[in-house]
DNA sequence: ATGACAATCAGAGATTGA
């Protein structure tokens, strides 16, 4: 089973590039990020049509997150637990029914910036919720995974200029701690399961020609419970995506599951 | 030091992103 996570910018702008690549990707299941739309907005006939069932957790103008699956979905629930004051949409999550049942959660952690100040203090607050959250995934007999766009450059080899980041929400030490907190649960980076070093990047700015000189940051992630991590059988980010006609500033990652 | 770039809503330019 291959499961994708892409953080599209926007699905108004972005349905053109996101159906070629699912076309060519032929994901089972992506999970999509920012899609800047409410549920009655989002164009799931375009996905329906290639044989995706369609759960939506929509909000106008801002974030957003969304599943495609071609397999059945069930017990879909949306909105990062603990805080129902919280109206952002950055939090979806079902069960995917194959030979095996799956657990799969879709984020898009807030950003944070800048620091101080409420967006930091959101984000800190998110990742305390996100990290009980988890605790229960890994209790679970069912295996599970949490995948989308983190905002964490979990380590200097993720990042083309490290130096440029040392004060930015995205790679503060509080930030990573409570990345590497949550990780430590015993979750798999599935992507640091698979390829070691530097210069394997996510997102690329869009200003001062980021993708042309390469001055990415890894941002976009899978954690896999042990059980999930069992059957990690591939991970990849689809990077070449990032230099075709009107890109996010994400490109998608994968993993391949033996379920 | 600053802004650069893109998307959204709206219908100009502020807001958000990372």
């Amino acid at each position: 089973m291959k499961i994708a996570s892409f953080n599209i910018n926007g699905i108004k702008a972005r349905a053109t590039a996101l159906c070629d690549w699912l076309d060519e990707a032929a994901p089972d299941v992506a999970l999509l990020q920012e899609i800047k739309s409410v549920d009655e907005g989002f164009p799931s006939e375009l996905f329906e049509d290639r044989g995706y069932n369609v759960a939506t957790h929509g909000q106008k103008s801002f974030n957003g997150v969304a599943i495609l699956s071609k397999l059945p979905l069930e017990d879909i629930t949306r909105g990062l637990p603990r805080d129902p004051e919280d109206e952002q949409a950055r939090w979806i999550e079902a069960t995917v029914v194959g030979k095996q049942a799956l657990r799969i959660c879709g984020l898009y952690l807030p950003n944070g910036n800048p620091v101080p100040g409420p967006k930091y203090d959101y984000k800190l607050a998110w990742m305390d919720r996100l990290y009980r959250r988890a605790q229960e995934l890994i209790q679970d007999p069912m295996p599970a995974l949490m995948a989308g766009d983190y905002n964490i450059i979990p380590q200097s080899e993720d990042a083309a200029r490290p130096d440029a980041w040392t004060k930015d929400a995205l790679f503060l030490p509080q930030s990573r701690e409570k990345f590497r907190t949550i990780v430590n649960l015993g979750f798999t980076d599935a992507f640091r399961a698979r390829h070691h070093g530097a210069g394997h990047y996510s997102f690329w700015d869009y200003q001062a020609g980021a993708w042309n000189r390469n001055d990415g940051i890894r941002i976009d992630h899978f954690l896999l419970t042990p059980s999930c991590a069992d059957v990690l059988q591939d991970c990849q980010i689809d990077h070449q995506i990032r230099g075709r006609e009107k890109p996010s500033d994400h490109v998608p990652i994968w993993v391949k599951l033996d379920l």
